[in-house]
DNA sequence: TGTTTATTTAAGCAAATGCTAAAATACAAT
DNA sequence: ATTGTATTTTAGCATTTGCTTAAATAAACA
């Protein structure tokens, strides 16, 4: 695999082994949380993910009106999300209302109370 | 723009009205988070962040060899992670040192807290 | 039953992503 | 200057993404 030119004689040994073991170690968590937050990186679906937080529940056709997009794009934003297990949905006759699911909504807590607060540029 | 087959009758025009104000009022902050949010969502770029952040620095052949992948490669993802100003060089002799940027260092903690503990399942 | 309302799905496409392989650059040390 | 070490960059390519448009479901209701 590796057409690797560099020998790296000054490398640390104790180091990247103990680094080695600690990505192996925790490699199901890297899994899991970069697969949430490859979809949260999404503009759009962030912007959905935090509506949902706040407002509980959202049809396709709220979200639609709300971003100025197609439904059918929010749809298959939406389709993402919860084949992920982001979100939920629960029928009311004929609407659909989505909601952040208990887990990513503990998960991306921290994330939109910065984002209510407005305050990213003084947190960093 | 509107393909819009939905009318929404129901549809709470107040909810709706508030939500796109929230949406206009926090759109720099979407950006600026859906940003580094989208390069942590990759699988490979969220192990570099977490490393740096456990290991302070490491050079692009730390982590090849830690992560088992092309110089080349994980080259590539440093570019794009300090292009958006996620992490940070610092040259020492032949070698190139990466380190996080107190922002981002910031901004990611609260999963890192997660991901160190290995508490991904319990926090869920 | 058929029609309206709400929503999803499928096909297609331009743009972006992540890798490989090969070439180029940067600096150190002789 | 020349060589060695560390790293980046480029070109190319297969795959994925996010959208549009059009067609297909699903359930409520006249």
């Amino acid at each position: 695999m590796e057409n690797n030119s560099c020998i790296r004689q000054q490398a640390d040994i104790k180091q990247i082994n103990r680094c080695k073991d600690r990505v192996a170690e925790l490699n199901g968590s890297f899994d899991y949380l970069s697969n949430g937050l490859e979809l949260a990186g999404n503009n759009v679906r962030l912007k959905i993910l935090f509506l949902l937080y706040e407002e509980k529940q959202l049809c396709v056709c709220d979200l639609s009106d709300i971003l100025g997009m197609t439904i059918s794009a929010v749809s298959q934003h939406l389709r993402k999300l919860k084949d992920r297990k982001l979100i939920e949905t629960e029928r009311q006759a004929q609407t659909i209302f989505y909601s952040l699911t208990n887990e990513y909504k503990n998960l991306l807590e921290p994330f939109f109370i910065i984002l209510d607060e407005n305050k990213i540029l003084e947190t960093i």
